[in-house]
DNA sequence: CCTTTCACTGGTCAGGCTGCCCACTGAAAA
DNA sequence: TTTTCAGTGGGCAGCCTGACCAGTGAAAGG
């Protein structure tokens, strides 16, 4: 555990990598207004912070022919909770998955190459012993992307409020 | 839409971007065993398809300060969708939104200082006439990060087979 | 069987960036 | 007052990028 808080130049970098990301540590300093050797430094300290987990490539899976997303909770007999884990980690199509409080004990995010094809994976979710029962929900759109940028901001804001 | 799907050669680079993002387009065709051209192409390729959406930084909102995560399962009332939807993207931790089928009408993914401060962020998110109902699931652990390589070997498999 | 097309190869080139180093400054902490 | 630290501005060699080009081999088309 590392980073505490960000302030706002930290936000300011952050918002440009995601803005541009094949932008080079030199462009970052002529655009923030800083040092070359400052944009560096804070980079690197996002980095060490853990703030800044890598710059991986983003990959859709509906470009790379599983255009349908799907969420499934599943309840899962007691003691078997490791097998499950384990058993979801082999199937590729399970992108995600949380241990979770409430109805259910686990939810995970599924791709499919079509809604037939969802069963198709669903059953080989499923299709494990510790698993008691699953409830699929389907999803239709994406109102909101995966994002991160609001809160950096809020988070560069509260903090001391330096720039 | 565009790419239809990747051959082995494809599945490489992503491997190859996703273990090391800091990698330039001559040592990645040095490891690929392949010109320089051909992996500045590709890797063109895959961005113009769609299959690469970008090189975004990861943040992680933990070393954010957020390091709580929750799902919550939203009951919209007929017809106000749009403006629910409108009204989540203003909650800055409200990580993603979807529209589902099944026994909710919306799925998000929320993130709080504390399990105190979600209290404070779930209010905030129902607070809006337009949910009638909302069941949270606080995430305990996460087995499986976010991941996609996996489905990416698959779809390399999957295609033709050339290389 | 010949021709076109296309992806890939291997090479060159200039410009620009990175990583590294240094001395100096100003502000905050001791 | 002294120390510490982040930031500044500058310089340097080495490497990479983007662009370009001629040549090759295989597959597709005539």
């Amino acid at each position: 555990m590392a980073g505490r808080g960000i302030d706002r130049l930290d936000g300011r970098i952050i918002g440009l990598l995601a803005r541009e990301p094949r932008i080079g540590v030199l462009e970052m300093s002529r655009r923030l207004g800083v040092a070359r050797g400052t944009a560096q430094a804070r980079l690197d300290r996002l980095q060490s912070n853990g703030v800044i987990r890598g710059f991986g490539p983003e990959v859709d899976p509906a470009a790379l022919g599983y255009p349908v997303t799907a969420f499934a909770t599943l309840e899962i007999r007691q003691g078997q909770g490791a097998d499950v884990r384990a058993h979801l980690a082999t199937v590729p199509e399970v992108l995600e998955l949380h241990t979770t409080t409430g109805t259910g004990d686990m939810l995970c995010r599924l791709v499919a190459r079509s809604n037939a094809d969802l069963q198709r994976v669903i059953d080989r979710v499923v299709g494990f012993d510790g698993i008691v029962r699953a409830a699929t929900a389907i999803v239709m759109e994406n109102p909101v992307p995966l994002r991160i940028i609001p809160l950096v901001e809020q988070a560069a804001e509260d903090s001391t409020g330096h720039d």
